[in-house]
DNA sequence: AGCTATTTATAAGG
DNA sequence: TCCTTATAAATAGCT
């Protein structure tokens, strides 16, 4: 409809199916809204995405709307055998979810590559390009995972550095305040420097070098 | 919304109003029927107009949506109470088969890479991990389809080329047949090569060099 | 998630 | 309700 004109029919691109799909999705919830207002009428929109995903609208009350389709669908409403009508309507999904469940269950053994045997090339190759885009997505948000991971050791190494640097200063005054009461200066300095060995504490560089334990 | 944009709020106008809720109508119901083919999705769109006219679209069947959003709704807790021990047995089912369908949906998602926020860095590795077996086999599995083929097109081919060899030496009776008639073989070498240009027949290489439909 | 060239939807009027 | 037309909205294909 736009850059060009579409076929309404089935999306194979399952990317460009969700990109329609969430699009679509609001500009027609926008339209039942607009209807409703415009016209003073009582709306119902249930919508499923292909994932089960349940998005719904309703200009008064869902419950409301439904019931009184059901009395427009006349015969529902008096059950003269409720239970058995329920329980068939319960099998009905009990199949569906089943279904559903077989099917999921088939994709995720094919995308594993455990049952592999009855498909074609064309089918392989889309089976390959699902896995591609898989992996490199994994591969990219572990990436971004490893670079979070470095920044927070680098912050906690920051504020390390920054703690040594105080304690080093008490130590010192903690020194100065014991050679006034006329102590070896000798004896104190090897204390201090088993804690940390000798370097200019006037540097501005406080910038943590780590090993990182994982590579960049 | 053409010839002048309006504000979305009722119309006043009895008749603009009908002959507006007619367009939109008309309009909802077909982005509703263009969303469930392109996306795959389940739909229901019930409207009542301002004068309880009814008009209804689902993609699948109205029941069956409805149930299912009463599902998602969770509100299974009316109807009678005709056997509520069943409704709980029932009630259970669904959730354990929902759950399933959940978790494979999930499961599938993470693996396309569509979910990837929540995931710390030794499940990015283990889906890595997933995704790799699954992409070899794939390959693997493609590698041995195209062998197939190809062996498939060289018999073919090896067929076609022992035809051909028996069509040669029928013809090569014929023409003796007919020069025996007295005929000029000139014009019988002609029509001989117009369907096959000279070679020597005599080789015994007859594997076939074929132009292969697929890349190595 | 934005952008924009096009396609659609549709308000106003007949 | 249908047709026409000018214009507002929606959106397909990209990035």
């Amino acid at each position: 409809m736009t850059r060009k004109k579409i076929q309404i029919k089935k999306i194979d691109k399952t990317t460009a199916r969700q990109v329609t799909f969430s699009k679509r999705r609001r500009g027609l919830f926008k339209k039942a809204f607009e209807l409703s207002t415009l016209c003073d009428a009582d709306i119902a929109l249930i919508v499923f995405s292909a994932t089960g995903k349940l998005f719904e609208y309703a200009s008064s009350s869902m419950q409301q709307v439904i019931e009184r389709h059901n009395l427009h669908s006349e015969n529902l409403g008096k059950m003269g055998q409720p239970s058995l009508e329920l329980q068939l309507e319960n099998s009905t999904f009990y199949t569906m979810l089943s279904k559903e469940v077989e099917e999921k269950t088939l994709e995720l053994r094919k995308i594993k590559g455990e049952v592999l045997h009855g498909m074609d090339i064309e089918e392989l190759q889309k089976l390959e390009k699902v896995l591609e885009v898989g992996l490199s997505r994994v591969l990219e948000t572990k990436g971004e995972r490893f670079l979070e991971e470095i920044t927070v050791l680098e912050r906690k190494g920051a504020q390390l550095m920054a703690e040594n640097q105080r304690l080093k200063q008490n130590m010192f005054s903690t020194q100065t305040h014991v050679l006034e009461q006329g102590q070896s200066s000798e004896s104190i300095s090897n204390i201090c420097n088993s804690f940390d060995p000798p370097q200019d504490n006037d540097s501005s560089d406080t910038s943590l070098k780590l090993g990182l334990p994982f590579p960049k």
